[in-house]
RNA sequence: GCCCACGUAGCUCAGUUGGUAGAGCGCAUCCUUGGUAAGGAUGAGGUCACCGGUUCAACUCCGGUCGUGGGCUCCA
């Protein structure tokens, strides 16, 4: 038997007998003491399973503990281990769908008449845990695709005949751990010995192929990792994001609230909340005035047959709450606040001279979410986007769109987020509009983001049927992603509401209109703050700067001067004047994350100052009330900008 | 909407096998006047989400309604 060589991705290369498998040259390789473990290979742009066959020209590389892949195959086994340790927990009565990794983790979808709980993981986890000190292997092995469709009926898995079914191959592969043999495509662990830590999280309903009208399975989700450290580190990530929930802190801070008495998915903002809403809406005007949008405001309802025109009526109704009658004629609550714009745009004859008209709005729409889709300030039904039109020549389509990225990219950044996950969405299926134009606004999209130097995916065949768009997730500080921007060509409306300006060549022409919001609404932009900051704003849209307290009630009258004072300068400022230790005071001061306390004792009163103390327990020294009225002044310029 | 869990004082939560309720924080009053993350005492707060049923008796058991949370988008 003649050897032959496989060449490795980084140039080295490793010696097996003619006829041997993926998993032979990995062992080879793992010989090499100078190696990292590796778990997996890929050749070409797919993951080898352990069984190919290898030829002299195959270029493997190899995949080592630590990659992303490495940890989706991990992940996946682990599915496949709790599948195992569940049927031998409950029997094989429960029947197994599908258990793939996702990100951060995995699940396993069962059907099972009785219900999963706590207790119950604790028991999956003993038995996955026996499982992995076996160090069993996973087993590749092929059937027919006819055979496995017996097999599996035979065991009464329904869900993995309508699997195989719906692959429509001549065979299928199975992977074969302890006693489980489960439908798979692979590739997997060598042997389970390399599940080092893993947890199992929650369990919760899931559709069987997420079709409402078929089962409700059980998903049990849990994640895993190659080392104890990275379990805790994740975990502890976890706790985090959970201390940061903007509806706990949201609660606490007392910035909003939702009452059942007044109804699911409509928001009460509380003084703080508000204030906190005012600045990012005065922001947000200063800055489309800066750039050259006017602002407008419309009404929340609108004749029926407004929204016949627009075509919501027949594309939107699901979303949209039902007419009431006004004098015999039917009103409808506005989802959208694109058709008081255009009606603003309409009573006036337009020159191509005027073009382009930037105008916004923060307009609060009304939308139905199902119940079960309502999230805190996420998800809600009654909200304000930061909304804008533009209608524009196709001439100028570029440059717009290239002006809305530089407004959106500014926007972004001074409330602190700067990495984005940016997305441009082609023509779907059903469009409407011309190819050409089609072609020539996905085109000026592509290029304007070129020429910012945005880097973007393409979401092939997602845009909106009026047009191509761009959407823009923001990455807050866990590094969790967030969708808040987007912008929308749109063939539709212009042509629905016949809109029209003067050419040049003195002939009508149609404008193309270009919707965007940035933030998307007030409530997911502050929701999305609240947890990219953990409460603790930026002195520039912080509702409070600033908090006096004093030491004895000696210093009352002197806080009140103090606070009047402060106040008058336009400091956001609250005062503690009440008859309780400093140490009490500061802690409650802390909790509300308060960025600067003003601690007044005698000595500040007779010298006229305060001593200021940042929310980091840091100290500055003392300064005259002007002094500290200036800082705080310094530090909003910086953070607005100017 | 669907599946599962949950709903007790303003907040966070206890409440054993059915016998109409507790704690801490907060709030009020008093004492204390204390220099950088909780001083002490006393007291007031509850139709136990709502509606109905079972029972001598329901916060507790059963049914319904409303609301909240985790999911239902990642597809061998």
């Amino acid at each position: 038997m003649t050897d032959i060589t496989v060449s490795l991705i980084d140039g080295e290369s490793v010696t097996v007998p003619v006829g041997s498998s993926v998993q032979d040259a990995l062992t080879a390789l793992l010989s090499n003491k100078q190696r990292k473990i590796t778990v997996a290979a890929k050749i070409g742009d797919d993951i080898a399973d352990f069984t190919t066959i290898l030829s002299a020209d195959t270029i493997l590389s190899p995949i080592q503990i630590g990659s992303d892949e490495a940890l989706d195959i991990l992940r996946h086994s682990t599915s496949h281990i709790m599948a195992l340790a569940v049927r031998d927990v409950f029997g094989k009565d429960v029947k197994v769908a599908i258990g793939p990794s996702i990100e951060n983790g995995f699940y396993y979808d069962f059907l099972r008449d009785e219900t999963f709980n706590p207790e119950d993981f604790e028991k999956i986890e003993a038995r996955m845990t026996e499982l992995v000190r076996e160090a069993l292997p996973f087993t590749r092995t092929e059937l027919p695709s006819a055979d496995a469709i017996k097999k599996f009926s035979d065991e009464q898995e329904k869900y993995k005949v309508e699997l195989i079914q719906d692959l429509d191959t001549d065979t299928v592969s199975f992977y074969q751990v302890g006693e489980f043999t489960d439908l798979c495509r692979g590739p997997h662990l060598p042997n389970t010995s390399f599940i080092k830590a893993f947890k199992l999280l929650r369990v919760a309903g899931a559709y069987w192929r997420g079709d409402e009208k078929r089962d409700v399975l059980q998903r049990i989700y849990g994640t895993a990792f190659y080392d104890k450290k990275d379990l805790k580190k994740h975990l502890n990530a976890l706790e985090e994001a959970k201390k940061r929930d903007h509806r706990k802190l949201g609660k606490e801070l007392e910035l909003f609230t939702i009452a059942d008495e007044i109804g699911p998915g409509l928001i009460l903002w509380q003084p703080k909340g508000a204030q906190l809403r005012r600045l990012i809406e005065d922001f947000w005007k200063d800055e489309h005035y800066r750039h050259d949008y006017e602002l407008l405001y419309t009404p929340h309802i609108a004749r029926q047959d407004l929204w016949k025109t627009s075509g919501h009526l027949d594309f939107y109704s699901e979303n949209m709450y039902s007419s009431m009658e006004i004098d015999e004629v039917q009103y409808q609550l506005k989802p959208m606040n694109c058709p008081f714009h255009i009606g603003i745009y309409n009573t006036l004859k337009r020159s191509y001279k005027e073009l382009p008209i930037r105008w916004c709005e923060l307009g609060t729409v009304y939308r139905y979410e199902r119940t079960g889709a309502l999230h805190g300030l996420l998800r809600v039904r009654g909200f304000t986007q930061d909304d804008a039109h533009i209608f524009c020549r196709p001439d100028q389509l570029e440059d717009e769109i290239f002006n809305i990225l530089d407004l959106n990219l500014h926007i972004l950044k001074s409330f602190g987020f700067d990495e984005y996950d940016i997305y441009l969405s082609t023509r779907p299926e059903k469009y409407v509009g011309s190819d050409t134009n089609w072609e020539r606004a996905t085109g000026a999209l592509k290029s304007a983001l070129d020429k910012k130097g945005l880097g973007y995916m393409i979401d092939p065949g997602e845009g909106v049927f009026y047009g191509p768009k761009i959407d823009i997730k923001i990455k807050d500080q866990l590094g969790r992603s967030w969708q808040c921007s987007t912008i929308q060509v749109d063939f539709n409306l212009p042509e629905r509401f016949k809109m029209g300006y003067t050419g040049a060549d003195n002939t009508e022409h149609q404008p193309i209109m270009i919707h965007r919001a940035l933030m998307g609404s007030l409530e997911r932009f502050i929701g999305v703050l609240i947890e990219h900051y953990a409460g603790a704003f930026p002195i520039w849209f912080a509702p409070v700067q600033a908090r006096i307290m004093n030491i004895t009630d000696d210093q009352a009258d002197y806080g009140e001067i103090v606070y009047k004072e402060l106040r008058k300068a336009g400091v956001r400022v609250e005062r503690d004047l009440r008859n309780e230790k400093l140490n009490y005071k500061i802690r409650e001061a802390q909790v509300a994350k308060i960025p600067y306390m003003l601690i007044i004792g005698d000595k500040e009163k007779a010298d006229n100052t305060v001593t200021v103390r940042l929310r980091n327990g840091e100290n500055l020294s003392p300064m005259t009330v002007p002094e500290f009225a200036k800082l705080i002044a310094d530090e909003v310029r910086e953070g607005r900008g100017y």
